[in-house]
Order: C-alpha cells, then structure tokens, then sequence
DNA sequence: CATGGGATTGACT
DNA sequence: GTCAATCCCATGC
C-alpha cells in the first residue's frame, strides 16, 4: 500500500501539506506549488451555506475529489479535507508540468510550459480532469502522492485569490520563489 | 420555474 | 487595464 497524505487534520495545514506533492491523472502529472485552504465557517467557502447536493462530497470523509464548474467554463479541483461533517477543502491552484507536457499541449492548445498549468482552470485542463472525478477517491483516477522532495518547500501564505469574502484570511499558499504560480505573491 | 452569482481564462484596448 | 464566454447550483417566488 502506498503512502498517502493525511487529509483528516485542519484544512489549512493540509494545505501547506500539499506543496511539493505531485498530481497524476494518467500520462500526465505535476508537482503542486499553489494552494488555497476553504473552511465552511468562512463565506468564501462553498460549504458555508451548509450540507447541500452541492456540498455534500465537502461534508463527506476526508481523501476526496471535489470538482466543480467555474464560471460555466472551467472545472476545479478540490481535496476534501478534515473529519467527516466538517465541510473543508483544499483548492488545487498550479502545478509545475513533469509529466505528459505533449499531451498538455494538445489538452491546452498553447505550447509554452508556463501556461500549461498555472491556473485552476489550465491545470484540470491539462491534466483531463472534468466534472465526472467530482467525489472520487484521491488515488483512484486522480492519484495526490506524496512530497517526495529531500527537503520541505518553503510556503508562503497570502490572501485567496478570486475571492470578495473572507479576504482577511491568508489561506493561499505558495512555494517560495516558484515560477509556476497562477500569480505571483505580492 | 426564473434568476443571479461566481475559488477563471483569454482576447482585446 | 476591460470584458465576454457559459453553466451549475442555491435561492426565492
């Protein structure tokens, strides 16, 4: 049995638990270097109106895939995190390419590596992942293995981007000095 | 059943 | 810097 992240602890630290682990979908993979931590007793957090058919894989157990549509276009990638009843997320927001880049490029339809998946939108894109991997197990399809970097990356913490409620909270997370960022930190 | 609002992106001025 | 694309879902009548 492989090893796995533990998606069970308080969202914010899976967060930073995050960077430096990789995201597979089949041929293609890329190391995590964005984050953002989503909690429903804060209003940016989907679940902050409570269980709902929407909700309800965010209230489920922890280890999940919750993918959901974005502006009607794009679909995003979530970790469910924290005991089960507790609506908690962990939002995929960029990926340094390692893996499939050709396939990448022909998923996005733009050849540089930097556009490839430094964004919410680009990396599902890029990766093949869609609404049907919405409350599938992560390691199933969608595989989140751990850091297997020597040393922990350094993060950086800022506010969620995107956003118009909860922007007192710092809960985007970056690692430090990466040029794979979606935006860089101010 | 109608409405409104997005955890975004890419094209354009 | 501005702006439209486009659809799922929660809410309210």
């Amino acid at each position: 049995m492989s090893p796995q992240v533990n998606y069970s602890k308080s969202v914010v630290d899976v967060a930073r638990d995050l960077l430096g682990c990789v995201v597979r979908h089949g041929e293609t993979a890329g190391r995590i270097v964005e984050t953002e931590a989503y909690h429903h007793s804060e209003p940016a957090c989907h679940a902050y109106v409570g269980l709902t058919r929407r909700t309800r894989v965010l209230f489920g157990p922890p280890g999940r895939a919750y993918v959901y549509r974005s502006y009607g276009i794009h679909s995003l990638l979530n970790a469910v995190c924290e005991p089960e009843g507790v609506g908690a997320a962990v939002l995929i927001r960029a990926l340094e390419p390692l893996e499939g880049l050709e396939l990448m490029r022909a998923r996005r339809g733009r050849t540089a590596v930097r556009d490839l998946c430094s964004g919410p939108g680009k990396l599902t894109e890029a990766l093949g992942i869609g609404l049907e991997l919405d409350d599938t197990p992560l390691g199933g399809a969608v595989e989140i293995l751990p850091r297997d970097l020597v040393e922990a990356p350094i993060a950086v913490a800022g506010p969620r981007i995107g956003i118009t409620k909860a922007i007192d909270l710092d809960w985007r997370f970056c690692v430090a000095g990466s040029r794979w960022l979606s935006r860089p930190v101010r």
